[in-house]
DNA sequence: TATGTAAATCTTGCATACCAGACAGGAGAG
DNA sequence: CTCTCCTGTCTGGTATGCAAGATTTACATA
């Protein structure tokens, strides 16, 4: 919630902001979103920052819970296979139905895997969780269709949450190894392999998730005093207030 | 807005109440919603109708002209091909990565195209245009997937409201048969097959739209008062208000 | 020390009040 | 008779206020 209240709050730049956060990794599932909070960070009142909570929870990017409060979703086990689930559907179509690659779409494919392959080589571990999720949006790109970019948006938005919530083993190179495949599928004008190998891509990925263990609900309190699963310490410089300490429910 | 006041009103059902209206073609495109009227009929407060309307917007069933209402989405030509080329891509993508057919399954779909048989003979136009749509969520609900099932949902809803707009004269058999094909694929286990008819079959029916010639502002008005194309008359019973004749806005 | 209870403090839920824009209809000028 | 402008009335847009619920903390007691 620190870095997102840069732009001048337009109309809904409340739900971009925090679906911006999401896809770039910045903003974790099961973080809070108090309304109070927001409306003063944005500069409005509780009426519309309410609002865009209305709207992202259609979303599936957030919810409610009753009279406690707004959290980023967590995506439970289920939710997730239903998610990668639709992807390999939406996707393997999208990638079936194309007729033809064109040269602006082939440049930005190109531009956004040397992208990848940099922060691979930097190791920045977060920009590359959100770069692993924004291939998928530019090929949704390709097609021009604005209704299938909105969705698999949204569905990108989901698995990067799921990501932080299950990914155990960050497989960088492998991903980024099914996604050079994919474009050069693309490039052969084999759109059927291409949609073939999304779908293989999807499913490495989902098992590269660890969905059968639930999370440890004390891990990011665990993490934030820096210690692996167990024993006390003193010492907390990552939890600005006390309410942070709150056990989250998964209801 | 006359017959969807009848549940009572727990938390969302005004906005399940306007969606089922328009999956059952009972709500046209274009139809005003006051947010008073609403919140007098569902007996709430504006407040609660505006979430309605803003959770509706996010999912392109409604959209606001600011200051002056809420209207039923008209979905522009551009956007009823989009829609229409997302559901290629998703429901033939949907066909083509099941594995099996259930008996469950099959027999829905049987009971489906039974229902849509006996809405033809019967002649129900209404009772079709909701059928017709209906067969595709069926389809989606095949594969078990909320999320699928949910797209499809809305997506079929803005179908409707384009059928509604754009349809010219329904080619009810010719649908119902495309319907049959597909469910007769189905059973075979060809689902590749099942996956091309089913994108034959929507681009059939996207076909079946006129998409050239914007439809006609004030047809809502004429076929209110029942004359064909021009001419005067003076009994009007389906426009309750002066407001209802106001000429509307696309923009 | 551990535990049960109660009060305090936060949270959202919902309704209401007020504001500003847009349209319609009528009055007045040409 | 026609055109223009003005005003009334409706619309949604936004903020605020109050109530109800959940959680936490403090405290008393065993």
């Amino acid at each position: 919630m620190q870095d997102l209240h840069t732009a001048q709050t337009a109309q809904d730049d409340i739900e971009r902001s925090i679906v911006a956060g999401i896809l770039s990794a910045r903003i974790k599932p099961g973080t809070r979103l108090s309304e109070n909070q927001l409306a003063t960070v944005f500069g409005v009142s509780r009426t519309r920052v309410r609002e865009a909570m209305m709207r992202l929870e259609t979303r599936a990017i957030v919810h409610v819970s009753p009279r406690r409060g707004w959290f980023v979703a967590e995506p439970s086990a289920g939710e997730a296979m239903t998610v990668y689930a639709a992807r390999r559907v939406i996707e393997s179509g999208l990638l079936r139905s194309m007729s033809e690659l064109t040269d602006a779409g082939r440049e930005k494919l190109h531009a956004h895997l040397a992208e990848e392959k940099e922060a691979i080589a930097a190791g920045d571990k977060q920009r590359l969780t959100c770069l692993m999720g924004d291939f998928h949006i530019r090929l949704a790109e390709l097609s021009g269709n604005g209704v299938l970019i909105d969705i698999l948006r949204d569905l990108t938005a989901r698995t990067i949450l799921i990501s932080l919530l299950y990914q155990s083993d960050f497989h960088a190179m492998q991903s980024h190894l099914g996604h050079c495949t994919i474009v050069a599928a693309l490039e052969t004008g084999d759109f059927a392999r291409a949609a073939e190998l999304s779908i293989a891509h999807l499913e490495e990925v989902e098992e590269g998730l660890d969905l059968t263990s639930r999370r440890d609900p004390l891990s990011d309190l665990r993490t934030s005093l820096s210690l692996p699963p167990a024993a006390a310490q003193s010492t907390e410089a990552a939890v600005p207030s006390r309410r942070n300490n709150r056990k989250r429910r998964t209801a």
